[in-house]
DNA sequence: CTTTTTATTTTTGTATACAATAAATATCTT
DNA sequence: AAGATATTTATTGTATACAAAAATAAAAAG
């Protein structure tokens, strides 16, 4: 993304400098961060369509609040739509280069899991891993809508891969968390180099569940925060 | 939709006014529509970002070019999205008041078929009963991120609910197709009030298989209309 | 005192001017 | 003449002024 406003704005969010349910007015934004109107009557459309705003009747914006279980929805819905994904892929069937890719992800998670524990450094580790993992079956889907979708789900808050962030549950939570997960992979990987687009569709769907735990803890350790 | 400019846009590129690949710049548009370059400099991205135009560079836009295969595509991830939104009603167990709501709708379209052939006045009121139909499901699925990316599907070229259209093809053909889209929708009620949300989630994906036939007849049409 | 109408204020929609940047062309050096 | 560099041109980014519309407040009528 170019746009550095409308990544202000995210992070201003995010961050509950703008709480949620907050009046925002061009000429108000455009005030406080020392612009003019102009750009930041860009930036809303897009922070609207992305999901982080509300249209307040036909008048502006306001910050949508966060509900922790539309942000279950969100993570359901982007498991359904990687699951059709990883049906598609198995159907027409990976090209070699593809397989050999998938197979350098799977070699990292192991080489991490080896251990029998996992470090800070290993979460991060795993976590541009799994990223390139699940890149890797959207991006060679063939279904450019489908791309598309999960491009908007990522952008949307509180779900994008960024905050699939492990360190606040503890690191013997994580490690069967992330070695469930990577379980996960090895079997999906197996079910698309067979072409068993059902069984690859179903592993991805449930999949999710792993990330859906991730996300309860997050929540959880966000609200006792704010006690 | 508020916005009469991203709708002038979208009818200019739909009757090939604006031919797919065509460069956009902000000042060709805005003198050719007669307005400044700040309505055309919003409208532009809201047409990126329901796919009608795709970014060149970091520099303008351009007509996205018409795909077919792409047009499949989207009306899939319709029916998957649609699946989707229907097992999560069964799931929940849909109100009394919907059941009858939907109930009305079969019935309206029971009392088209009972004839035993269509007319085009039919078409018009199946079309409108059909989206209904749709609606009730989704709108009533419990999960807003499903319905906003529906919302946004519907959105696209060429697969919104307008275009499915049925009077390039043959009443005759139509009613066949019509008539079978019926059945899925009975089954699929049947299957939501019994709660078997793994049914209803099949059968709307089989039901989008309709769709698609009416699609290639579209495309066919089109295709033969401009030769 | 309530309701309707009118005036005021707030906020968004549009137009235009100017600045910044990327693309294209021309110029210069070797 | 080829490549690199400067200059020009095209196009988007930003700021500001003004117009239109909507929300709010005030005033008048019943």
């Amino acid at each position: 993304m170019k746009n550095t406003l409308v990544h202000r704005l995210r992070e201003m969010i995010l961050s509950g400098e703008l709480p949620a349910g907050e009046r925002l007015t061009e000429i108000g934004l455009a005030e406080k961060l020392s612009v003019s109107r102009t750009p930041v009557r860009a930036a809303l459309p897009i922070l609207a369509a992305d999901g982080f705003l509300d249209t307040v009747g036909k008048r502006g914006y306001k910050v949508r609040s966060f509900d922790p279980e539309q942000s279950l929805q969100q993570l359901e819905l982007r498991s359904v739509l990687e699951g059709l994904a990883a049906r598609y892929l198995a159907k027409k069937g990976p090209s070699t280069g593809l397989i050999k890719e998938i197979d350098t992800c799977l070699a990292e998670g192991d080489a991490i899991f080896s251990k029998g524990y996992v470090t800070e450094d290993d979460e991060d580790a795993y976590g541009e891993m799994n990223a390139r993992f699940h890149s890797l079956i959207v991006d060679n889907c063939g279904s450019k809508p489908v791309q598309e979708m999960l491009a908007k789900i990522n952008n949307m808050p509180f779900i994008g891969p960024s905050v699939l962030v492990f360190n606040q549950i503890g690191l013997e939570r994580a490690y069967g968390m992330l070695f469930r997960a990577h379980g996960h992979h090895h079997t999906l990987a197996e079910a698309i180099r067979l072409g068993e687009g059902d069984r690859a569709e179903a592993i991805f769907r449930e999949h999710g569940n792993t990330q859906r735990e991730s996300l309860f803890s997050r929540v959880e350790a966000s609200l006792e925060e704010r006690s």
